[in-house]
RNA sequence: GCGGGUGUAGCUCAGUGGUAGAGCGUCACGUUGCCAACGUGAAUGUCGGGCGUUCGAAUCGCCUCACCCGCUCCA
């Protein structure tokens, strides 16, 4: 990473603290890892993307590739759900026990069922490593030692040892279950993201809970009753914005990886034949909305994923991509900001497993005349790396202005639309000013300031990224007008102080979409 | 988890054992005539935290926390 960047993220960090944006959690006791704060600024921010993300999901007027209307509702689930669901979904797994990963074939393994085959007395080559007690596996290993000696290893020629005496020397010779190349299994180590807690005064096994890890579950728990009561009809969706909760080993880089963090996740339901061009019907979507509100460019790319890297439940499906940005800290790598994942009917039928309701899982589906598992695509984006983007997109030195620096917020999303200047505090204009403000108050996030000079309110609303400002000198007493200031050119022009609203309204709504 | 760096006012920093400072910013009053103007005045500090050494610690030692960077990790 070069210094420039490096030196960017941090001044990036600091306009945040300086301009309200966001702070540290409990900074007066030190700080917290992997929590934060935000601030007058940055609540704005992150409420009016959001905003922007529900309106154009639950509220939008779409069509989609099949010409049906994208139907989205909407729920809002607790934090804290039956502990059921995280064994259904697969967070719970193993949870007591230290886990090995494999980085080759993404499959994890209970580290006390790994066992490793190799020759008496042969300290040279590689190691092949098993689960124990599973003949396949155990097959697979051997048929991997044979070819690697390239011969027929006997019976009585073999050494097992547990996996878990490994050295990391050895671990790094080692060849995985599901795995052609050595070396790339994890050391084991004890492996639960979540965050406990309990439920009730008595604090024991049977009170456990976990504060959930993604918002996705409350959706699934839910569809037979938004099915039941909502008269939605396949293709449908099903939206949530919350917090969520993973204890990150290491949180690093702001906000973009905390520990808690919050999520838009959409779970859109289909009929399994038609996956595939709904999932790239989602994917072309969700990449020019982020485009659409101000990630634009090089910055913003759109990656599929390789087969290797999906998860299990994917493999057979539609695909995966990820829509990524390139953060100072990432650069010139990216950072996801949302995922699209075609997750096959993985989750309904986990549940339908788990809950012993199999049949309420499943969807009927009058005009087929069919009941089925539907399929879900899942586009799931960050919000919190959702603003933090925004930031470091819209951060933008410039040594010629009073404030250095200025932030380039598209008007839809920047936490102030708009100040109102008198010019000078005397001859009326400051009551000219405050009628102004107290009108467009009520339907715009307006700041007004009186005091000092106009070039210094002008650099302080550069650094919070107001888009305009709206200036009050002593014609505007008789011609009713005002002098518009454009933030990011600098010029101004004179518009009617009646037209103010219909200004803003215009440049809010329909200003063009980033190029 | 490993290694490197940083931590004094909102920001940038000075202060290397003896009364915590400067510039900028912030606030007040005055002045003002479109880009951090000027004058006068004011407020602002657990010197990241704790323990220790010392008559005395921002300064020396130990521990710890947080942030940044490079690895690692990211179900």
């Amino acid at each position: 990473m070069s210094e420039t960047t490096t030196k960017r993220m941090e001044d990036i960090v600091a306009l945040c603290r300086r301009r309200g944006f966001i702070f540290q959690s409990s900074e007066i006791y030190g700080g917290i890892n992997g929590f934060w704060d935000y601030g007058p600024n940055g609540v704005e921010l992150k409420r009016n993307l959001k905003d922007a993300w529900w309106g154009d999901i639950v509220h939008g007027d779409a069509t989609g590739p099949t010409g049906a209307d994208v139907k989205v509702v909407g729920v809002d689930c607790t934090i804290i759900m039956n502990p059921k669901t995280w064994v259904a979904s697969g967070h719970v797994g193993g949870f007591n026990d230290p886990m090995v990963d494999c980085k080759e074939s993404k499959s994890r393994y209970r580290a006390d069922h790994l066992v490793c085959l190799g020759v008496k007395g042969d300290t040279s080559g590689q190691i092949f490593v098993c689960v124990d007690g599973d003949d396949d596996s155990t097959a697979k290993a051997r048929k991997k030692l044979d070819k690697y000696l390239k011969r027929t290893v006997a019976d009585e020629e073999i050494d097992t040892c547990p996996f878990a005496d490994l050295s990391a020397e050895e671990r790094a010779i080692s060849v995985g279950p599901d795995a052609k190349e050595q070396g790339t299994l994890t050391e084991p180590r004890m492996f639960n993201l979540m965050f406990e807690t309990h439920c009730g005064a008595i604090r024991d096994e049977s009170s456990k809970a976990y504060l959930r890890p993604e918002t996705a579950q409350g959706i699934f728990t839910n569809f037979n009753n938004i099915v039941d009561s909502s008269r939605v009809k396949i293709p449908f969706g099903i939206a949530q914005i919350g917090k969520a909760f993973r204890n990150e080993v290491t949180p690093r880089n702001f906000t973009f990886r905390s520990r808690e963090f919050e999520q838009m996740e959409l779970e859109f339901f289909i009929h399994p034949s038609e996956a595939e061009e709904w999932y790239a019907w989602w994917r072309e979507q969700r990449y020019a909305w982020w485009k659409s509100i101000g990630l634009a460019g090089d910055n913003l790319i759109l990656r599929e994923h390789d087969r290797g890297e999906l998860a299990h439940y994917a493999k057979e499906g539609a695909g995966t991509c990820d829509i990524e940005y390139r953060f100072p800290f990432t650069a010139p790598g990216f950072g996801e900001l949302e995922g699209v994942a075609h997750r096959s009917d993985y989750d309904l039928r986990q549940h339908a497993e788990h809950c012993g309701k199999g049949d309420k899982m499943r969807y009927f589906d009058q005009q087929r005349n069919e009941r089925y598992f539907p399929h879900v695509i899942e586009p799931s984006a960050g919000a919190d790396r959702g603003t933090l983007a925004l930031l470091c997109e819209a951060y933008t030195p410039d040594e010629s202005r009073a404030s250095k620096v200025y932030m380039k917020f598209h008007p839809r999303v920047a936490p102030v639309k708009a100040a109102i200047f008198p010019l000078v505090a005397k001859d009326g204009m400051p009551e000219v000013a405050e009628k102004l403000y107290k009108e467009l108050r009520r339907k715009y996030a307006v700041d007004m300031d009186v005091k000092q000079s106009i070039g210094k309110r002008y650099a302080r609303m550069d650094e919070a990224g107001t888009p305009y400002c709206f200036t009050i000198d002593g014609d505007s007493l008789t011609d009713h007008a005002v002098t518009v200031r454009e933030r990011d050119t600098q010029s101004q022009e004179r518009i009617a102080i009646d037209q103010v609203a219909n200004f803003l309204a215009d440049k809010i709504d329909g200003a063009p979409a980033a190029s």
